[in-house]
DNA sequence: GCGGCGCTACTACAAATGTAGTATGCGCGC
DNA sequence: GCGCGCATACTACATTTGTAGTAGCGCCGC
């Protein structure tokens, strides 16, 4: 389902986000569900949902009213895959990685633990 | 040693790393310990360079022949953290980060008993 | 059927970022 | 002690990114 060698910045990852967890919405929802101090202007949205489209990040996919929809043509899986190799690579790996969410207390053994326990049953 | 609210773009950050890895370089040296397929232009890099010195991301340390010397002034520490931080906070959270990382395969549960017992031994 | 309102399409623009050229100075080798 | 050459300081510029305004069209309600 696509090659998928987009780059997204930092904003344009956001509206993705709000995508996925919604799975379709109009510029309006994307607004709305952005949670900011200060709230980006209608059109801000509107012009990065556009350069998603172009991009091929999102499609349309129905209009209600004068209202048109967007869904994400991209996997919150090969954006995320992209952005986690980014650090791993400047972090040099990703053992360090985790052990550097250890240290800094971002994550405990307990977590580790679970996230085992889940892997193993998975892995199945 | 410095509240370090300093955000880095993506090349900047790479300079970084070769600071960090070498401890003190030059211009010429940070450019020759950068890879890429098209290397960056001398004065590229001395340009990188001076924004991370107005940045207070870098400090001069000595002077060699008519070459200046610069070493980090930011801990790799803070800028990983501020990265990581960005990363889980778009994912979601630090376990779903780790889990995406076994997911794809990028982590074993090898690693994951080796960073547990790490941290055992370290948090002592 | 028509008017208003919301939405889209298009345009604009400032700041950040990546990339590099030019002018000039200074140290080292001869 | 002088000039050559590398390094610096300064300037420049295209692109990307964040941010938003404006013009105009098409739905919906009346």
């Amino acid at each position: 389902m696509a090659k998928e060698r987009i780059a997204l910045t930092k904003f344009e990852t956001e509206v993705m986000s709000v995508l996925w967890r919604l799975g379709e919405a109009s510029v309006r929802e994307v607004q709305d569900a952005i949670e900011r101090a200060e709230p980006p202007a209608y059109t801000t949205v509107q012009t990065i949902v556009q350069r998603l489209e172009q991009k091929g990040a999102v499609r349309r996919t129905r209009k209600a009213g004068n209202a048109l929809y967007f869904e994400p043509a991209i996997t919150r899986k090969s954006v995320y895959r992209r952005l986690v190799d980014e650090l791993i690579d400047l972090i040099g790996g990703s053992q360090p990685l985790v052990a550097h969410l250890v240290e800094t207390g971002k994550l405990s053994l307990d977590d580790l633990k679970a996230i085992e326990k889940a892997a193993k049953r998975g892995a199945k």
